[in-house]
DNA sequence: ATCAACGTTTAT
DNA sequence: ATAAACGTTGAT
């Protein structure tokens, strides 16, 4: 084996050298430029390198062995020179290594050796991000100030010291945004102000740079950050789900168009505007009252009193102030600040009340921060012991779940042939179909009382998370991307979003589970994420409406992966198991229906309305001799599609499973035609006419 | 000692 | 600005 393994190596070696002409010259043979040691690994400015917490979702993956970074491995027959670790498998909450100890008393975290929760956060070993000092909370000696606890990385705060003199350093960046910078499609940089750091570059300088840093910040959230796409207005189309209204869709603006200007891109950022702008620390009044509150009343789920909205079909949080589902309005500074707030304590909450988030997180409090941080503020009372007994619980779920997850890929693949299986099921039966939202609340009054709910929800568990709905917000932030990540939902909505193609990339190499994604209204510059990242179990996908997708754009999303080593070559569609697709409102004529029929063999359900290219002859297609559609088709929807005749009718009498034909407002579809086809479907198939031109199979 | 991979530097 | 490389740390 090992033998084998050497010639492995110079084949592989050779071969990716041909691959690799083009990206990049053989290292350089010279004495290596390697990394210099920090300069300052001096007893406090050491900075621990953290490891992976083996115990996340991501941890508990396999290897994809699919990505970038797998194909660069050995052990995949790459040259190994990247070293880093798979895209699916890069911890959520990396920790301490086991080898830290507190800088003051030289010992190890002690809290698993304790019950009381503020114990256990007074023995925890906290790593401060500015000076990199790693103790024991209990160890400082000091009582007027107190440190400021990083939520989304285990046994990270801003330490008393340096958090009373006033310092602000490099935060870190939270979990699942770890090795971002280093990733094809990454969504963060390293927030490094250039020159000046040079001197720096070692971490642990600490008070002169973090001063300067904080200094420096300003600039970087002026940093304006457009879509690179035309904001020009488009119609906004009807509701996927609900049933086609009139065609009256005066073009609006986006929503999202007014507020495009400015987006922030980091965590920091966030934070930064938190605790810059209001000063709201997790010591703050507000957040002690909802951290309170969250506690009062996590166990407490009856009293929900949340409405229903779109139909029951989905159960959404909207706040009074939002008008015509839009929530574009929340651009006033206040609100948004206020909406950052809540965004922020949502992530911290869940992070902190310990659903089975616990299970993603690495030390023994998830996170440890918030909680801890302000119980020790607070000297909140200590939790009920039988919490402990759920969160094992949850773990195990957890990790059930996750492997679950990687059987359930594995299986997908291998019967993608004969693809009769039953249709995957978009939620569990755990679950009630709930969708959840986050929510700007501007009037404090309803905000107290969503609050309530929306907190109870958010904490309650995790697999209340399968879906979540982002529709028409207009600013998706980093600490969205890293909750929704640690929610690993099988439905997203991301419509009428502006979210970039980066963060797309980024959500969905993470989501390996996801089964339903949203993107109407989106970006095509957004979307062709699709194009490089693979989403093996998506069934349902929704891309209505996005600009610049055409047939060339339709193809490169249907095409197979073009970067795979020969010998492992994937010729499938990476959307070959999509069941649902949605096209409205797109410029795609008979070049993609083609490929959509050859590629896409389990479709059932198709909406090409408001497609002004789609006419009889691309029925005909859809409905040919051969095609997999013709007997997987269901649901078709081609209302207003103006070119489409009385003849596609038709055409649609050969398709064995057809259930659902929309032609509403097809100018050229009569009502006689469609009484005909019921007339004449009659005899196998009863359909009738639930409106003009909508005609459904009875029963 | 070996393997995995973190976090920085270097190349493009 | 981004991707690749790689010294070195951390786990076993």
């Amino acid at each position: 084996m090992a033998l084998s393994l050497s010639g492995d190596e110079e084949e592989y070696d050779s071969e990716g050298e041909q691959q690799r002409a083009a990206n990049r010259p053989k290292p350089k043979a010279g004495p290596s430029a390697a990394v210099k040691l920090p300069s300052n690994r001096s007893a406090s400015g050491a900075r621990r390198r953290r490891t992976r917490c083996r115990k996340c979702e991501a941890c508990l993956r396999t290897e994809c062995g699919e990505c970038h970074f797998c194909k660069d491995m050995k052990k995949f027959g790459g040259p190994g020179r990247m070293k880093q670790s798979c895209i699916m498998r890069q911890c959520i909450a990396p920790v301490l290594p086991h080898t830290a100890v507190c800088v003051v008393c030289k010992e190890a975290g002690k809290e698993d050796t304790l019950e009381d929760e503020d114990d256990k956060f007074n023995f925890m070993l906290m790593e401060c991000s500015i000076c990199n000092e790693i103790v024991h909370p209990n160890c400082l000696k000091v009582s007027d100030a107190s440190g400021v606890v990083n939520d989304e990385l285990p046994n990270c705060w801003e330490c008393p010291k340096c958090n009373h003199a006033g310092k602000s350093g490099k935060q870190k960046r939270g979990p699942g945004f770890k090795y971002a910078s280093n990733l094809p499609g990454s969504l963060l940089r390293e927030q490094k102000p250039a020159k000046e750091d040079a001197a720096d570059a070692t971490a642990a300088t600490a008070a002169a740079t973090a001063v300067s840093a904080a200094r420096r910040r300003p600039e970087r959230d002026e940093t304006p950050r457009s879509r690179g796409e035309d904001p020009q207005p488009r119609p906004q189309p009807l509701a996927p789900l609900l049933p086609l209204p009139l065609p009256l869709l005066s073009p609006r603006p986006r929503p999202e168009d007014k507020l495009r200007k400015k987006r922030k891109l980091f965590d920091d950022d966030e934070e930064e505007e938190l605790s810059g702008r209001k000063k709201e620390k997790c010591d703050e009044p507000y957040f002690s009252k909802l951290l309170h509150q969250i506690k009062t009343e996590e166990e407490d789920q009856d009293a929900d009193e949340e409405e229903d909205g779109d139909e029951g079909r989905e159960r959404r949080f909207r706040s009074g102030a939002e008008t015509n589902g839009s929530l574009g309005d929340e651009a006033e500074p206040d609100d948004k600040d206020s909406r950052s707030a809540l965004l922020h304590a949502c992530v911290r909450a869940a992070a902190a009340v310990g659903d089975s988030d616990q299970s993603l997180c690495s030390s023994p409090r998830a996170g440890p921060s918030s909680e801890a941080g302000s119980e020790t503020q607070e000297r909140g009372p200590p939790r009920p012991k039988a919490r402990r007994k759920r969160r094992l619980a949850n773990r195990e779920l957890s990790r059930e779940l996750s492997r679950a997850l990687n059987s359930e890929i594995q299986e997908t693949e291998n019967c993608l042939a004969n693809e009769n299986r039953q249709p995957l099921k978009v939620e569990p039966e755990t679950e009630n179909g709930e969708t959840h939202r986050l929510h700007t609340h501007t009037h404090t009054h309803t905000q107290t009382q969503v609050t309530h709910t929306t907190w109870n929800r958010w904490c309650c568990d995790k697999r209340l998370w399968t879906k979540i709905d982002l529709n028409r917000c207009t600013s998706i932030t980093p600490l969205m991307l890293s909750g929704i990540i640690r929610r690993q939902p099988l439905a997203l909505d991301l419509s009428w979003t502006n979210i970039s193609k980066k963060q797309l990339s980024w959500l969905i190499n993470r989501l390996p589970g996801l089964r339903v994604l949203r993107l109407s209204g989106c970006s095509w510059a957004a979307v062709s994420a699709l194009c490089t990242s693979s989403c093996p179990l998506l069934c349902s996908l929704d891309v209505q409406w996005v600009e610049g997708l055409k047939d060339a754009q339709m193809r490169d999303l249907l095409s197979p992966p073009t970067d795979n080593r020969p010998g492992q070559l994937d010729n499938r569609c990476k959307l070959r198991n999509v069941r649902d697709l949605r096209l409205a409102g797109l410029d795609i004529t008979d070049t993609s229906l083609r490929l959509i029929c050859r590629q896409m063999a389990s479709l059932s359900t198709l909406d090409l309305s408001y497609c002004n290219h789609i006419n009889d002859q691309s029925v005909n297609l859809l409905t040919a001799a051969g095609t997999t559609t013709r007997d997987s088709l269901m649901d078709i929807n081609l209302s207003v599609c103006n070119r489409v005749t009385d003849h596609s009718l038709t055409f649609f009498k050969r398709c064995g499973s057809i259930c659902q034909i929309d032609l509403r407002f097809c100018k050229q579809v009569t009502r006689t035609a469609c009484e005909r086809f019921i007339a004449e479907m009659s005899v196998s198939v009863p359909f009738r006419l639930t409106e003009d031109k909508l005609l459904q199979k009875t029963c």
